[in-house]
DNA sequence: CATGAATGAGGCTTCATTCAT
DNA sequence: GATGAATGAAGCCTCATTCAT
């Protein structure tokens, strides 16, 4: 509705109550956080909450915005950051761009998983209906929608440069590449999300080996016409 | 506690339960389902259900029991299938298994990466403690924990199987492959999750296309030494 | 949806809520009555009230039905018993009916004049739409308005019969003698109600002189063309 | 308590917040009305409506007062102009002052008789009875008490001028005409809020019609003794 | 005086679970 | 074994009111 840009004391109040709805959200999971709870956190009254928030999954949304913000941010300023290199040696950074954010901001990795999948639950009863319609009357729903398809769309450039510059020498098409890269990466995220934050290996093969093999690959990956 | 065997009876009655239970908790969500709707969708009474499995967490552990065991079903019946082939077609083969699990069972898929993540979250108050003992005293959570590390051990086993007969020429560890092979996958399927299970196409690709690339490439690493 | 006959035990719990209801309504006006009052009086527990009545509006619905199927009832016993009498007498009988009533129950005379009201109200927000969403779609909302015309229709009925047997001389159409009539009774009540359910006098006037006053007027209006 | 003349500029601010207040009330009810949708309404903050007016019930007094002060401007200059004509005369253009009034002011008609329903109810809990305290303190309810009484001396005082002056027939006590007239009056307006002010018919009758009908009605009664 | 952020008591409603029949 | 009525602990959200700026 109110496009002008917000006063910054309200959106540093703003960012603070995200901060903790973060904690929470990460600590027991959405189902299981109260809004109070979040409050608390804060610092403040759940009154306030919900005069910067009109619902708990408006909230839910202002985390997932800011996760994909900040992931967009690191993937363009990775992207400029190789703007003379090749398009191959791009591609590999975005792709260790993302393994880095996931590995730092854990959350927000698995938040903006979560994010894909709300869409598709077939609707049994009204409730769900009206959970979901709460969620995509949010501001932040749609805020997530303008800029969801960001991460996407610049790999997919990166791919089509470095096919151009002759460094990627695969012929497959940009968006399988990427679909193809990305998955594996998704899986590798998931799989450590699943497993926990804190883990330093998984069926007893060390993280940091696994991630640096998976790179290979994907080097590999781009590098073959097969 | 009672390892009786049970009645024909009790387990047909059971498994009705867990179909509807899985219909729900596929269309909404465990957090939104609720036991009302799953004894109506399996056309009996709430206190039936409850005779059965004596909390919902029980119950959707039952249905992970049953994701698994059917994982597990497939795999092994793959595994028996090409006993006298080589280890890498076994291993490509196990891989297609469970891309076809995961696209016939999508909602099985979800649920076994869901049960990864069930220990993980910090508690912050007494609920999530609580809904975790519930979840770790349900017989069908013992059940699970049985049987959930049979799809790596089978898959490491035909990797090795495969490195020592010479039909895997990649020589980093088995549960290394295992991993990237296993994330790739996985990946993939999230992302059809994701998108919805009737897709055909995601961003212009088509997904056989994609399926069947994906298995280029694991095959790929499999036969490739670095 | 179920049009099947309920059960006489849940027809009869039903009716001690609603009995409940009544009394805490009438106390303190639906408002601010709460949903635990209700189930306190009631000797029951808030869960038990939803059980039965999905809505705090539902179930004051179910308290108008109530209120509205009594008046039809006396009035059709009325209607019933001068069948042999004149038009002019039954309609005078009908009047009475009403004022008895209005008297006896006097909580229930309140609730079907708020009942008229309600369909009133432009919206303004979307919390009253919703509210009168919440309305429309109770169950009992539909069952009053199946029978909300019964009384009209049966008073110009009589008054019919009345100008067809030659008792009622007035020459204005049936409906606008109604109306006037009705109106005449209905200002009577309103003032009573305002006034309080236990005064016998109202600025120094004997209730019961008035109640005889008022039906004096009546007839005479019934009795004279212009 | 503060009897000095509040300055010009505070008075036109409070008549500000009034024509808001009057819109919300009327468009969804005192229970459903939100101080920040007045302040809306006002084009003001809410703070401010609360730095003129403490309580939500003494705005809703300050409205009744408007509105019981407007009807009694009407009515004593309806007197003024017929000073000189017959007391009957007198009597039936302050009827016709009060149906014009209604139809006018509708809502200024339900708010007169909303604040008679006030005094009445049992307490049930601390709620009701914190409610009606708050009410009571309220200054512009001592300012409505003031003058509630003023109508109906007004009218009894022409009822009684028109039984001395011979015009009125009826010999029954002022207040008993009073209370008939004016029930039939409160019926006739009723009915019609309650059908929507924007109606020109009512069950097939011409609500002109059916007013000039009321009037001869009146004129009716007071011209006959029985 | 005006603002609008902050508060927190309170109400409606949900739903897992129990239990009498 | 089955039923469905009963329970009550929670949780989301509202909104009158207060208060610092």
């Amino acid at each position: 509705m109110n496009s002008s840009t917000p006063s910054p004391k309200r959106t540093l109040k703003e960012g603070n109550i995200i901060d903790a709805a973060e904690k929470v959200f990460a600590a027991v999971g959405f189902a299981n956080s109260k809004m109070e709870d979040i409050a608390k956190e804060a610092g403040i009254s759940k009154g306030t909450v919900y005069f910067y928030f009109d619902t708990k999954e408006n909230l839910y949304m202002a985390v997932t915005y800011r996760a994909l913000n900040l992931l967009n941010d690191q993937l363009y300023r990775t992207r400029d950051t190789y703007k003379n290199a090749t398009g191959l040696e791009s591609v590999i950074a975005l792709a260790e761009t993302y393994l880095d954010f996931c590995n730092k901001y854990f959350f927000y990795a698995e938040v903006i998983l979560d994010y894909m999948t709300l869409n598709r639950s077939t609707q049994l009863g009204k409730d769900r209906a009206r959970m979901t319609d709460a969620l995509k009357e949010s501001m932040y729903y749609r805020k997530v929608q303008d800029i969801q398809n960001l991460p996407i769309n610049l790999i997919s450039e990166e791919i089509t440069k470095g096919v151009q510059d002759g460094s990627i020498l695969n012929r497959q098409r940009p968006e399988l590449l990427y679909l193809t890269a990305w998955g594996s990466v998704i899986g590798f995220v998931k799989l450590n999300v699943a497993a926990g934050s804190g883990r330093q290996t998984l069926h007893h093969v060390d993280i940091g080996e696994w991630r640096t093999y998976l790179l290979q690959v994907l080097k590999y990956i781009l590098l073959h016409n097969e």
